[in-house]
DNA sequence: GATTGCTTACGAATATAATCGTAATACTAT
DNA sequence: ATAGTATTACGATTATATTCGTAAGCAATC
């Protein structure tokens, strides 16, 4: 099994705007995280630095400002965290997620369709 | 708003708990924590109390073995995670996070079909 | 009424995460 | 080259979460 590396949150945030933007210097994530955050600089620098240590992240020293690039893929984050959720937080019902989900948050007609394709493929299956 | 409360790892376990069996008390509670885990006992009365000062759980003190009964709604927690994890962890996607779910997780035909009709109706409203 | 076992209360220690200040270094423009 | 600016490195502090030991209370049983 791969590790089951456990992000923090604020390197769960941090990784999420690595995966959007596939790579970016501290300064690139700072502005962003700034703006919502009122955070200093060395503070971001030095969680992504621990990010590094950790493995969580690679960089690129070659020039003098870094550029990190995520080492942690966001489908296995995406597993291990929406399991988790299923389990504690909708009593193992993966359905009771699903509907939640849709009929909380905006859903565009053609991805609805996609959705539709996808549980018919399923309900195929299982049969 | 109401307010948002953000428990931990361990008060989210205690609360899945509290929320499937309504209220239990702290034995009942360890005892299914400590089947996964080894922790003492009175770790898991300490983070009851605190769960109890911070209001996420309400206790009937009556008897001596005191009973506790959730505060939270798990309909609430559910909205802040869900929206969260499709921020964070799926881009911003309702659709890929559903399709995470179902992909990787059994669900049953009676719960495919309910979930079908449900996107059928949002395809309705949406038009 | 002493002993045993389970319970709560609570302080304290430990672990982990987040924050920032300061100094050293490299780059840029004058 | 010098001044100004942005970057990294790193130690230290603060905040938060988790863990447990110990004491005290209560109830049943001997």
């Amino acid at each position: 099994m791969s590790k089951a590396f456990k992000p923090t949150e604020s390197e769960l945030e941090i990784l999420s705007i690595l995966w959007e933007k596939g790579s970016a210097t501290v300064r690139d994530v700072h502005n962003i995280i700034f703006k919502t955050k009122e955070v200093g600089y060395t503070t971001t620098l030095k969680l992504m630095q621990i990010m590094h240590e950790k493995g969580i992240v690679n960089r690129d020293v070659s020039s003098k400002t870094h550029v990190y690039i995520p080492n942690f893929e966001q489908s296995k984050a995406q597993e291990q965290y929406v399991g988790k959720m299923i389990k504690t937080l909708f009593s193992g019902s993966t359905s009771q997620l699903v509907m939640q989900a849709l009929g909380n948050h905006q859903t565009s007609n053609t991805d609805l369709k996609e959705i539709k394709d996808l549980i018919e493929q399923l309900e195929k299956r299982v049969k």
